[in-house]
DNA sequence: TGATGATCATAA
DNA sequence: TTATGATCATCA
């Protein structure tokens, strides 16, 4: 078996590919794949979410939108215990930290990565050699109605307090569902924010992140 | 022990 | 520089 060359072209595709792959593992993937395997991901941190591109035929390169345009489905890949639950949270897209005119929860980026999600749970137990985590099936998901509105809460709270001024008073607590942290290669990447008086200030980037909780309740939902 | 805050690699 | 892919590792 051979990586495709091609993006699928419809989520039936898109799915076969996955089950194609379910069970297999990581080093499995990456050896039919040529490709270098490291030993742990301590220095290659997106290494599994790469090599999972690669192998569904996501569009490579980052580019601020779906990894499968065509489809308008994002590729998360996340890492579960044996209990299946979620090890870590899941990034889903920069905090623009300066008011952008005229976007609302319905046209903020967030919303528009979660429209549709193909979840790739895999094994992620650090005691696992990462060679021998398997890759579990992957699965569509479509925000529901009650997903949507925990999500439109805290976007529209973080986002109130961003453009008071008062990103620096943000921290992980906030947010049931949705949450924001630091996102940058280290502490010396700086970027603009405004402060209460609405002066430029030189802030930290910042991410959007799910929550294990949230993303617990999808898997429950989805393996039951 | 888990969550928060910090960090690592790479592409364009 | 800012985006992608995320996990690491410290500390409450």
């Amino acid at each position: 078996m051979q990586p495709p060359r091609t993006p699928p072209s419809t989520p039936d595709e898109l799915l076969e590919r996955c089950h194609q792959i379910a069970g297999l593992t990581l080093g499995d993937l990456a050896s039919m794949a040529n490709v270098a395997i490291p030993d742990n991901l301590q220095r290659h941190k997106g290494w599994p979410g790469m090599l999972l591109e690669l192998w569904l035929g996501a569009t490579a390169g980052s580019k601020p939108q779906q990894d499968f345009p065509e489809l308008g489905i994002e590729l998360k890949t996340i890492p579960i215990d044996a209990a299946l639950k979620p090890l870590e949270t899941t990034y889903v897209c920069f905090a623009p930290l300066l008011p952008q005119p005229g976007v609302t929860w319905q046209t903020s980026s967030v919303r528009n990565k979660l429209q549709m999600v193909l979840w790739l749970p895999l094994e992620g137990d650090r005691q696992i050699p990462l060679a021998q985590r398997r890759v579990a099936t992957g699965f569509l998901w479509t925000p529901t109605a009650d997903d949507d509105r925990l999500l439109q809460q805290d976007w529209e709270e973080l986002t109130e307090l961003i453009l008071l001024g008062n990103v620096e008073a943000i921290t992980a607590r906030h947010g049931n569902a949705l949450h924001i942290r630091p996102k940058a290669a280290n502490g010396s990447v700086l970027t603009d924010a405004l402060d209460e008086e609405g002066n430029r200030i030189k802030t930290r980037p910042r991410g959007f992140y799910l929550r294990k909780t949230f993303t617990q309740n999808i898997l429950a939902r989805e393996f039951g």
